[in-house]
RNA sequence: GCGCUCGUAGCUCAGGGGAUAGAGUGACGGUUUCCGAGGCCGGAGGUCGCAGGUUCAAAUCCUGCCGGGCGCACCA
């Protein structure tokens, strides 16, 4: 636990004690505890922590707010908290101050854990998994791909910051309808480029990248597929593009700064019988009746709104067969949590999984899905629509060229999952230095310029200062980073807690502004070798904790721009 | 039509039932003999979509309405 959360559960239980103690004296009556807060006012003249407790007693008492307040302070035993004084103030609040003595011990913390700081434990060494992006491999990386790449991979590294055993994974579908089209695609496209006349599919998928991969077969085999029979033919030219497809993928997750875990094809549930083995399953609980033809799962009995085809009059299994196995092969592979993270157009299918799951034993509270909203692209001030199919869209390796992935990254994981985001790509072309992320680099690369500098003037950076020196650490800026610096593993709680890390970025942003705002007020390499100690030892954490922010956000922390 | 979701400053977005709703950006004014001015400081800018309800207290929770996005296939 950190700091800053042991001496805030203190004052909560002294609270409770003073309650306690105010109704066996006979000055307060109450039934049972209320759910009440203990934390940091927004008004700094407000102090340094306030609670509610009196406010949400009133009911229970049959007393004013403020009444309520002066029994309990009377009644509360300060020694070891910190407490230097409790004021009742507004509605009935009362607002503690804390001898600011309590934050130079984070100081010697941080510098003690390096990139360790922060680390909570409240996942307890649980495996969980995260799946996200598994875009289709029959084309190229989009935005919508990008938001979901920055947002899964900061998901896992915050989730193992905060105790969790993470497993990264990527679900390859390169099995159904899809990618019986993409077949036919390839087959015409190769047909075109040997100088056939072939008509192209309806349905069928006109990127670009296709004729270019067709082409690169041809380089290697020439027309050697021409004679063969339609389906060894189809055959090979996907296995080929699948392959070239999925290398490609890879390779631009892994320039966005993602690695993943595993990769894991969708063929081979179907290859191993464990996609047949699960309908089977779920026909032996009773889940499954026939209608005109086709397999039905009663997703209705789970609260979806209507039942869903699980294998089709033609005897092939849906990708829904395929998805439910899937997801029970997460779970008996171990992982006690299971997150995915879907685009918004997929909320649909959020209710029959998790029903899937229950029918097929498992708690549906351990899949947790999170929904993106769609990216918008502005261009030339108007909307791009993006379809795969049409072969018009941004792809993720031209962002990462013409923005950066730092920008784009930063972009993405500062946005709540809900809201839909537009994306102005002249904007983020011309003008990527607004974008705030260069804001938190900058200040790690200040951060550094002054280490350096420290150094050649020849100052010792790896000295602990000692608690008489950081005692200098007196100046509102200074105490503000003490305390925003505290409140970091709290913040990676929390973050992990809502499986939301657009917190940790706002936290990154937070924290760069107070440290310029020292920076412009403050001198660190003063000659007074006391407090220059002292300050190097802030500044020495400042970057470290910085730094551990946007490790999380998959941001790079240069020591120089 | 039904379901999910969003509506907060000119624009892009934060906001854990609490006190005077914040940040970035844009426009405006100030700031460099001194560790990185890509910075800092300042004022201006708001019916938190609308209307009810719950509560000592609502941008936040509930209901209805309005507006945008998405979904409602034997596609994935």
């Amino acid at each position: 636990m950190s700091l800053y959360e042991q001496i805030k559960q203190k004052i909560y239980q002294r609270l409770e004690e003073s309650l306690i103690k105010a109704q066996e004296a006979g000055e307060l009556s109450f039934k049972e505890i209320p759910d009440f807060v203990l934390e940091e006012p927004r008004e700094r003249q407000h102090g340094d922590l306030a609670t509610n407790l009196a406010m949400t007693l009133t009911k229970q008492a049959k007393k004013a707010p403020r009444d309520i307040a002066n029994i309990l302070i009377a009644n509360l035993n300060t020694n070891g908290t910190w407490i230097t004084s409790c004021e009742i103030a507004g509605p009935g609040f009362i607002n503690f101050r804390l001898n600011p003595l309590w934050l130079i011990e984070v100081i010697p913390e941080v510098i003690r854990q390096k990139e360790g700081y922060g680390a909570v434990n409240i996942g307890k060494g649980e495996k969980v998994q995260v799946e996200f992006v598994s875009a289709n491999p029959t084309g190229l990386l989009h935005m919508g791909n990008a938001r979901g790449a920055a947002l899964g991979d900061s998901l896992a590294t915050l989730l193992s910051m905060a105790g969790y055993e993470v497993s990264r994974e990527f679900y390859i579908n390169d099995a159904g309808n899809q990618i019986y089209n993409f077949a036919l695609s390839l087959e015409a496209r190769y047909l075109q480029q040997l100088g056939f006349d072939v008509p192209f599919p309806e349905a069928g998928y006109h990127g670009e990248d296709l004729i270019a991969t067709v082409k690169r077969i041809i380089d290697k085999d020439g027309d050697k597929y021409v004679s063969m029979e339609e389906d060894v033919r189809r055959d090979y030219l996907v296995r080929f593009a699948l392959e070239e497809k999925i290398t490609g993928i890879r390779e631009t997750l892994e320039k966005f700064g993602v690695f993943y875990d595993v990769w894991f094809s969708e063929q081979s549930l179907h290859s191993s019988g464990y996609v047949q083995e699960t309908i089977n399953e779920l026909e032996n609980k009773g889940y499954i009746y026939e209608k005109e033809g086709a397999l039905w799962f009663k997703s209705t009995l789970f609260g979806d709104e209507k039942d869903e085809v699980i294998v089709r009059k033609n005897g092939i299994p849906t990708y829904f067969a395929a998805d439910i196995a899937y997801h029970r092969h997460k779970f008996a592979r171990g992982f006690k949590r299971v997150i995915n993270i879907w685009g918004a157009d997929h909320h649909g299918h959020v209710a029959r999984m998790k029903g899937a799951m229950q029918a097929l034993g498992n708690n549906p509270d351990n899949l947790q899905v999170i929904l993106m909203q769609l990216v918008r692209l502005i261009q030339d001030g108007e909307i791009v629509r993006m379809s795969k199919r049409s072969g018009q869209y941004i792809t993720l390796d031209e962002l990462i060229d013409e923005v950066g992935k730092d920008a784009a990254r930063f972009f993405f994981i500062q946005r709540d999952p809900d809201s839909t985001v537009e994306f102005d790509l002249d904007l983020a072309k011309s003008e990527s230095a607004d974008n705030p992320v260069y804001y938190v680099q900058y200040a790690h690369a200040r951060l550094c310029s002054i280490m350096r500098q420290a150094k050649e003037m020849g100052y010792e950076l790896s000295v602990e200062p000692s608690p008489e020196q950081l005692e200098l650490l007196t100046s509102q800026e200074e105490r503000d980073l003490l305390k925003k610096m505290a409140d970091f593993p709290g913040e990676i709680a929390l973050a992990a807690k809502m499986a939301e890390p657009h917190r940790i970025a706002r936290y990154a942003l937070d924290f760069a502004s107070l440290f310029h705002s020292f920076y412009n007020s403050h001198r660190v390499l003063v000659d007074n070798a006391q407090l220059r100690t002292a300050r190097l030892g802030l500044i020495i954490s400042i970057r470290q904790v910085l730094a551990n922010a946007m490790r999380i956000l998959g941001v790079s922390a240069p020591e120089k721009m």
